[in-house]
DNA sequence: GTCTATATGGGGATAGAC
DNA sequence: GTCTATCCCCATATAGAC
């Protein structure tokens, strides 16, 4: 019903998404939304008040679609255990999706995502915990039941650094058109899925280290 | 001679790193270094020259030393291709190596680089591009060469996933420690080397996409 | 619910004495 | 080279009319 509110998250979301957190002044938002400064306050009250109304709108969503998949798939797999690139595909393709979907504003999320993570300091990690929390109990229980010969402290490095390769990319996707001299497109949907669940899953599925000894070439 | 200007720029760089850019105001690197107001005007003129400074005073050493590494595998393997994860390590050591060497403030600089990247806008471009151009050339041929049968596309997509997984594990190291339930140590370097190179040697290795067919187990 | 006007604080930069 | 004092802008938040 009331649009000025779904307005001001819409445009905050992509301003934010685009210029980081601290570097968006509410005046900004006010301005690109096309209303005036107290409406932000009437609406949500602070800045923090806003990033916390933003945050939920869509981590609600996309937390639950990746447990639903995570359900269907063990739900099929009659106990036993799921590959790793399933578990990748049900763990990255919900957020990934949004970015391409119709959602207004969808596409700015996972950036302004990332934002919150690297920039704020303490104030928005009990709301990360909250929706985050279920996420990182079953998918790392889900991998440790696909790939049971990699130690845990091993498998928690690998899924850390599936999580910043994932991370990164979306946070900066004009550095990937930079990189790769124009050949990579980081909204090419399909193909940063494609593309990023086989190189996570190479790299989890490797062999133990503690286990093998140093080799010069594959 | 001066030490003021080095004590500022370590002060900073270590601040810059922990609150982010933006989030670091000039009055607290001067409180925190014990300086007044006006040193860091004379000695660096903005806080825009003050972060360029310590760019360049980091960014030189570190790629030379890379470079350095690249040739002197180059030279010993007598035109024969490397192997990824001799490319990697000299790639991925050198910066590794700054974050516990007793160089002080060292410790920061990664993170700090990492903010550059994802919170500035095009104002260090520039510079980033001239410290990293000769990088960003050299490194992918070497890794085409030592993996001739990856496509150029798919090669860029690995290396920027490697990339993105070093940069999130430097930049968030309170959130390996988090996600990994306290099992991880992101300031043990070795380990942190030992896994991102398996971890990335296996995901650029892998069988180039567009010649395999779905698989549904490894 | 929506606006104007403003209070209040903090930030970067500078002038000018020493 | 180093300090004090200050200028000016911008940001968030709020008061109070409509």
């Amino acid at each position: 019903m009331n649009t000025t509110r779904e307005n001001i998250m819409g445009v905050a979301e992509r301003l934010f998404a685009e210029q980081g957190i601290g570097g968006t002044s509410l005046r900004s938002i006010m301005e690109a939304a096309d209303v005036n400064a107290a409406a932000i306050a009437y609406h949500f009250g602070s800045k923090e008040d806003l990033i916390r109304e933003i945050l939920k709108r869509r981590l609600g969503p996309i937390n639950d679609e990746r447990l639903k998949r995570l359900d269907q798939l063990e739900a099929q797999s009659r106990n036993r255990p799921l590959s790793a690139s399933q578990i990748l595909e049900a763990f990255l393709e919900p957020p990934l999706r949004l970015a391409t979907d119709k959602t207004p504003g969808g596409e700015f999320f996972i950036q302004f995502l990332g934002r919150i993570f690297v920039e704020a300091g303490e104030d928005f990690q009990p709301l990360l915990q909250e929706h985050f929390g279920e996420i990182l109990r079953r998918f790392p229980v889900a991998l440790k039941r696909s790939l049971p010969e990699v130690s845990p402290a091993e498998l928690s490095w690998r899924f850390f650094f599936m999580l910043g390769a994932f991370a990164y990319t979306m946070m900066n996707r004009s550095l990937v058109t930079w990189i790769s001299g124009g050949r990579c497109n980081p909204n090419d949907t399909k193909t940063v899925l494609r593309q990023l669940v086989a190189f996570a899953n190479a790299g989890l599925t490797g062999p133990n280290l503690s286990r093998i000894k140093k080799r010069t070439r594959k």
